[in-house]
DNA sequence: CGTCGCGTTGAATCGCGTCAACTTCGGTGG
DNA sequence: CCACCGAAGTTGACGCGATTCAACGCGACG
């Protein structure tokens, strides 16, 4: 084991600097926390030695195992964007982590666009777990409602309608990337239908009922 | 739609400095692609108008999609820690895209550990997508196959044995990160161990046929 | 020695994939 | 402008893989 706080990925010549950044490594006893959602982050942990576990809880208090990661790795990179945790990170043996403060990482003359692009890469990252999370351990039904929310939500932000749009790939793509079959992507959207949740003309999709489809994912 | 280009997560601040580092927009027809993986990349690409859907194809040829961007997306994050594309890229419809050279981004006075970061982060974003192929449309034995062969290539990085291991965590939290039942990994194990792939002493794995759990995961 | 968490194994069930037929849509050329 | 053709979407019947439910073995620990 390396005598500092060294993770991989990053080549000798950063040792010097990271090493300034990080604090003496702290010893994370089996089953206890290193970190919990929202709680406010300004710092990544290197794991020197042993293994965490990060993961979630759902609305019905159901953990789901978002990532493992061992000695070398680097924790909490997709809290750079909220500056709070989006996991719960807990140490699966005991364990040794040393805490790297970003304000240390970030030089004085880091500069917008800079700070920004990380900000992307880190929402960006967040973004990739919770499709994870939609598409691991979840019914056809929640995936499929899921992606509309997804939709919905993007359009909303850009300044469109968030309840009526054109979806502009087809159902065998939607297919893949839910992991389903096209069948059972059509068969769910004539059943949304028939609900009355939501109605499509050929590609364009209308929500009528947002309470029901945030149910279906709940 | 905005004049220039603008995506989503970038404060009006950084407009001028993200406008000098992106080019004309260009358009792509629909079914035309943006970047092949491979190719060499130094850029990002902010969606201006449209979507693209971005994709692997995996040894049989299958496609598989990773994602869909809409409008005010940026794609190719994933690119930076490899310097080339990692998926396909490719328009639905007719779309405009901005080119956002890398080295225009990057400030002179932008520090190794800055750039580290962003290296740290693209790579995490990469293998969040791998851990997401593993789990979309793959059967439970190529799952498992898959997670056994992720975690000897982190011990085998890091200096330890590649075929001999203990996994510190438990099969419970095995089978939640892969999506599966507790039972159906069980299962697994012990085929594998029966078909003399593998081989287990509690917690210590051991991988006894490299070659046989390779052509699992294929 | 008893308990509890973890792992394993067996049997039954069910959700989703597969296969196949049919309809609709969009593009192309006569 | 309409006929045609292939791609995309829909619907039904059936089978399989993985989950669920249940029982049992095993080592750790008080």
């Amino acid at each position: 084991m390396q005598s500092i706080c060294v993770p991989a990925g990053l080549v000798s010549s950063d040792v010097e600097l990271l090493d300034k950044s990080s604090r003496e490594p702290h010893v994370y006893n089996k089953r206890t926390m290193v970190y919990s959602p929202d709680q406010p982050m300004h710092s990544l942990f290197a794991i020197k030695s042993g293994s965490v576990k990060c993961y979630t809880i759902d609305s019905e208090g159901k953990q789901q195992i978002t990532s493992f990661h061992l000695a070398g790795d680097i924790i909490g990179m997709e809290s750079i964007a909220r500056g709070a945790a989006v996991t719960y990170c807990e140490a699966l043996e005991t364990s040794m982590l040393c805490e790297i403060k970003l304000s240390r990482l970030f030089a004085q003359n880091f500069t917008g666009v800079d700070k920004n692009l990380l900000q992307l890469l880190s929402k960006r990252l967040g973004q990739r777990n919770s499709h994870y999370l939609n598409v691991v351990n979840t019914t056809a039904e929640q995936r499929v409602a899921s992606f509309i929310m997804a939709i919905s939500d993007h359009f909303a932000e850009h300044g469109f309608s968030r309840s009526e749009f054109r979806l502009p790939m087809t159902r065998t793509d939607i297919a893949n990337y839910l992991g389903l079959a096209v069948e059972t992507v059509s068969r769910i959207f004539t059943s949304l239908k028939q609900q009355g949740v939501i109605d499509t003309q050929q590609s364009i999709l209308t929500i009528k009922n947002t309470p029901a489809l945030e149910k279906l994912i709940a």
